[in-house]
DNA sequence: CATTAAAAAATGAACGTTCATTCTTTTTTT
DNA sequence: AAAAAAAGAATGAACGTTCATTTTTTAATG
């Protein structure tokens, strides 16, 4: 069992009131006031948590973007072969984004509009190592196209953005049998 | 020589003026005062072309979509080869992103974040239908995976997107061969 | 355990600014 | 000279943030 002090309990409150918000308003047409009353606190009570609006949006997007991080690499091992490892990784990121729909759509605001600080968005970036570092491996051992991480990470992570974009609209489903051919695409993308 | 009238550089300037603001600030924190400098106008002269700033927002994309759908069909017949029509179109998108870097980075702002009305969204999105056709004539001549549009588009159109971002970052440099390599991702992650 | 006073946390109202939009007047075009 | 287009100033609402005050918590004392 595992302490969680008040103020802890109202800073999750208060951040998970502006991914929402964010969500459904964008980060500007979101206003302090709101995102008060949603986490049933005084906007006054926002400023001895966060220095500013904008210091709310940051600490949002690196918590969020940390537990992106954690669940990408669960039960994953660096010394495991580099097509299954791939999966593994490449599934917790799929399961994630479908699960975590709120995090996962705040992720893709900030990742695509000005709202976060540069140093901020730098901070968020760091996590992706060991996927860089597994496809490295699978170069070497002639497994993987000689491409650079950005084309890999492209046509691999970045699609399953544009599925969950669609199913939250309705557009489309996106069940057991429809991730694995999307894992099968993104795996063809880029095997040797 | 085609006559452009005085009133229509007008709106082209707001719209342009609108796309780059927006880039950069994002679009509620873009003013309209600021818009209206840019475009060398007077505030209130916006509302004699836009009924308002969400009417300008709409309008912007509309008119970037409908430009970026003429390109990606230029030179494109329908009776073309599977393949070779495909990579007509993936290398016109792609050029278009790379070349036309604002009205790129415009539309992927708009496809993120709340600030389109619904309506127009889908209004954009009629464009794609002989990209979704060619695949269907792909599927049935058994050159392309039975694999529903959305997928398809994930792992083809959409990555070209996030190439785009980290090279406006300063990150990655994507030139002609890079560009190759990242078609041969697309080809192969939908082909059979 | 009850009391209480100091400290900490939280609040609602208020401030100053900014913004989208409109109004009245001026300039340009016909 | 009438009509159309454009302008700048004005308006009212909304916002981020701060301030003066109240409420709650803490911990020391009898």
């Amino acid at each position: 069992m595992k302490a969680v002090s008040k103020s802890q309990i109202k800073r999750d409150a208060l951040l998970k009131a502006t991914i929402c918000l964010v969500n459904n308003n964008g980060f500007h047409a979101t206003p302090m006031s709101k995102i008060a009353k949603m986490a049933n606190v005084s906007p006054a009570t926002i400023y001895l948590y966060f220095k500013n609006k904008q210091d709310l949006a940051n600490q949002a997007y690196i918590e969020v973007k940390s537990s992106f991080s954690n669940c990408a690499f669960k039960d994953f091992e660096p010394n495991m072969g580099v097509e299954e490892g791939f999966k593994k990784i490449w599934m917790n990121i799929a399961t994630f984004k479908l699960k975590e729909v709120d995090h996962a759509m705040f992720l893709s605001q900030c990742d695509n509009t000005p709202m976060i600080d540069e140093e901020s968005r730098q901070e968020g970036l760091k996590h992706l190592q060991p996927l860089i570092a597994l496809w490295e491996r699978g170069k070497e051992e002639g497994l993987v196209k000689p491409f650079s991480p950005f084309i890999l990470y492209a046509f691999t992570v970045y699609p399953i953005s544009f599925l969950l974009n669609t199913e939250m609209k309705g557009w489309c489903k996106v069940d057991k049998p429809a991730l694995e051919r999307a894992y099968s695409a993104a795996w063809d993308a880029i095997k040797l």
